[in-house]
DNA sequence: TATTAAAATTAGGTTAGTCTAAATTATTGT
DNA sequence: ACAATAATTTAGACTAACCTAATTTTAATA
């Protein structure tokens, strides 16, 4: 059962893919994610099957088996655990951390695992909302909504980003949005559909439709 | 200046076994340390050669360049933080370490070895007495000897093993020798050169000849 | 010095993971 | 229903890192 750094990367590519979406993965979100060509994803999706981490076929696409989707749960859990910690102990930002997770997510030791959750005090999610499974592999589900689905005038609170990079992020913290600040929906453009907030302080910021989409709020 | 996890290992073989004996490493000993065929090693050699990150000819052995040096040194540093790291953060004994620290040595992220220096109060040695190469790659020497070149009735204090290896060190915490313990070479038997050694609170033990060696003191 | 043994290299292969270009299958718009 | 387009697969190649078996070079010893 041990998997190679590139097999663990695509069995997470097919669960992101698989998690939004009901049906599988399909070869071309797969191969975009992952920046890796169409032709070679095919052949990797055929090893994946053989060796029984996914079902695979052209009208449904990838789907993680029992046996696939245990295993990628742990890689996601070591990622979401190295970046709470790189963001709790090492002074990173949430705009840093994914690409070093990246990294760490492959380090196999059960132990140091086990210490990290520990010394983290079993968090259950990550720099950015994301939940973070528990060691038998349980998540707590949340039913956050996007920014655009909001009533005017009620007031929310930032619980989760649905885009982890670098760019987005900055962007966020430039605007001075974070995680868990509470925002109040005051209007949304007609024309471009673009959210008007009030933060804390009264400071009012519009954020475009494209970044109020992945903006998930409670 | 990007290496591969593989040409890092191979880089590290030539520097540890580059540090004891004067000349380089030959392909041999360098098969033997990573487990790996000679003819494998040869390939590689000549690859790294021109890389130029290592001199080589047979009968010179394998040399590392300035530029090698230079990596190799700041594998090494990793290699050393991280186990600290595990030792005194994560509750791993000195038995433990390495192994993970073989995997983590390769993260890349020079923010997070910085943080990682910072967070242990820039450590000079790792739990296994060797020394960390600093931000510019200097690292302290020491006049450490083995514990046979010790003359009968001296007290010292070990500051060093010389094996990694979880049975040898197993072996250690069995024997309650740990390192900064303080020691007095009560005797050295003649037919096998086993040396007595007192502990605190005056306990008595015999090392074999083989631990013996592996044992620095100052 | 000639013979033998050890060390290193060469030759030829394998596997994982990638690519490009060409062929095949599906989907879609008219 | 059919042509155009899009998605996927096949075919053929490449690189890094390994292997075994055979050969060559160097060292040791009788
Ligand atoms: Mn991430
Ligand atoms: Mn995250
Ligand atoms: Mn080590
Ligand atoms: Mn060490």
């Amino acid at each position: 059962m041990v998997l190679t750094i590139t097999e663990e990367n695509y069995l997470k590519a097919i669960f992101s893919l698989g998690c939004s979406g009901e049906g599988g993965a399909n070869n071309q979100s797969i191969a975009e994610k992952l920046s890796i060509n169409p032709a070679s994803v095919t052949d990797m999706l055929r090893r994946l099957h053989e060796k029984k981490f996914i079902d695979y076929n052209r009208a449904d696409g990838a789907k993680l088996t029992k046996e696939g989707l245990k295993l990628t749960i742990k890689t996601v859990r070591k990622h979401r655990l190295w970046e709470t910690f790189l963001v709790e102990k090492m002074n990173f930002s949430w705009s840093e951390v994914h690409e070093v997770a990246e990294q760490l997510e492959h380090i196999q030791s059960d132990k140091l695992l086990n210490e990290l959750d520990k010394m983290l005090g079993y968090p259950k999610f990550d720099p950015h909302g994301d939940p973070i499974p528990d060691a038998q592999g349980k998540m707590p589900i949340t039913k956050a909504k996007p920014l655009p689905d909001i009533e005017i005038g009620r007031k929310v609170r930032v619980v989760n980003v649905a885009d982890n990079s670098p760019s987005f992020l900055k962007y966020l913290d430039k605007q001075e949005i974070g995680l868990n600040n509470i925002l109040v929906v005051k209007e949304i453009q007609d024309f471009d559909k673009s959210v008007l907030v009030e933060l804390k302080g009264k400071k009012e910021v519009f954020l475009s439709h494209e970044a109020s989409k992945k903006i998930f709020v409670e």
